[in-house]
DNA sequence: TCATGGATTTTTGTATCCACTTATCCAATC
DNA sequence: GATTGGATAAGTGGATACAAAAATCCATGA
């Protein structure tokens, strides 16, 4: 679901690692809802290990805000409330719309084509929401952030993407489908063309901002 | 030196707590430089506990990228090569001028008469950069950000802060002033009283990014 | 002189143990 | 019946111990 999910499948090379990557798939799958306590001993019984690692996957994921951690109190699932839906999506449109923005100087030839086979396949995909729409969509997504050429940049719209995919996922699953997507692909891709980086940035902060409205009417019930 | 230094000078409740506040001092003021190993066992011993906590605390501050964790290889203060510096203040102008943009519609009289008064004192403190001058500038920028009312934005923009603090540590330091940072500032308040959110949001972008130059410039010495 | 390989040392990763904090439960009291 | 207080259980934080991995050192040979 994520965009950098592929760097999530490696093998973990420690158990602190195996801890962490059990623990971030359960929270993204929503096997584990905000609120719910995280037991240690639990956990670790879970994956056959010892209650040490387990906690340093702790410190990891509330770090990331995904949990929270209370000295002596133990740690929970971080839920967000729908004003913190909103903000990390303000948050996602200016940081995507910068990667866009970056991404139009360095848009080739041959990136571009890619990204108009993966709009054919998306729409090919049928509708909207279908999970081989999503792979695609995200495909398309990754591909303009990639070109951006800022590491740390993709390192932090995908850390948000973790944040909300549990919500995103609800949304998907129920929702028939954001009609302005397509059209919306259809311009960014006019934008990138014509080598209008401000465009494009516009169209990416509305395209993400738009989808928020959404998506906090259907999170409802995953909220805590 | 952050915008939120206040809230990290609580005493510690745990020993993790108080290693990772030791380290983030540590970090911040240089004392560690990039690529040095942390020896966990060396700074258990400097703060009188095991290396347990320490561990924890490594675990966070990878999390926030101040240190390299490889397994099995121990832990290294992460340096920013110049691309990244340049990154992070790409990443600093959209968050800031996001809260600043934010900002603008909240802005009652009592908070304008705040802003200007900091603006005086700033103009009092004589020269830019010196010790008073970089409190109050940092008081001005927190004050808007507040204003924002976005709690993890602001969490963000901070944790940006303390990455790049070393840098601009040793720009402070060795750089006589920004010329621009006054007349700057002052196009922002004249933005804020015209309510004009839109350019007030570009005037804080342009003002962080062009002093990602000069900053990258002096940052040299402290490069990896 | 430099490269190679193996023994030794150092450091890291994890499990277990103990002390202390917090939560739960039950009875006594209002 | 609701509230309080205290005993008990459960859970957390941290130290120590031990195994495994990496780094270092030194001798050997090209």
């Amino acid at each position: 679901m994520t965009f950098l999910s592929a760097s999530l499948e490696q093998s973990p090379s420690t158990a602190e690692e195996e801890a962490y990557l059990y623990l971030q798939r359960g929270l993204r799958l929503c096997r584990y809802k905000p609120g719910d306590r995280l037991i240690p001993e639990e956990i670790a019984a879970e994956i056959g290990m010892s209650r040490m690692p387990v906690r340093e996957a702790f410190r990891r994921l509330a770090a990331e805000g995904l949990v929270t951690l209370r000295p002596n109190r133990g740690c929970i699932v971080a839920g967000l409330t729908l004003d913190e839906i909103y903000e990390t999506f303000e948050i996602r449109s200016v940081l995507e719309g910068l990667a866009v923005r970056l991404a139009v100087p360095k848009m080739d030839a041959d990136a571009f084509l890619d990204l108009e086979r993966l709009l054919d396949r998306m729409e090919r995909a049928g509708q909207t929401g279908s999970s081989d729409w999503v792979v695609r969509h995200q495909e398309f997504h990754a591909l303009i952030y990639t070109l951006s050429g800022r590491p740390n940049l993709i390192r932090k719209i995908n850390a948000l993407h973790v944040v909300i995919e549990p919500y995103m996922r609800f949304w998907f699953d129920y929702v028939d489908k954001p009609l302005s997507a397509r059209e919306e692909h259809e311009r960014l891709i006019r934008a990138f063309a014509q080598g209008d980086a401000l465009h494009a940035d516009q169209i990416m902060q509305e395209h993400i901002l738009g989808t928020a409205p959404l998506l906090a009417e259907f999170a409802s019930p995953v909220r805590r």
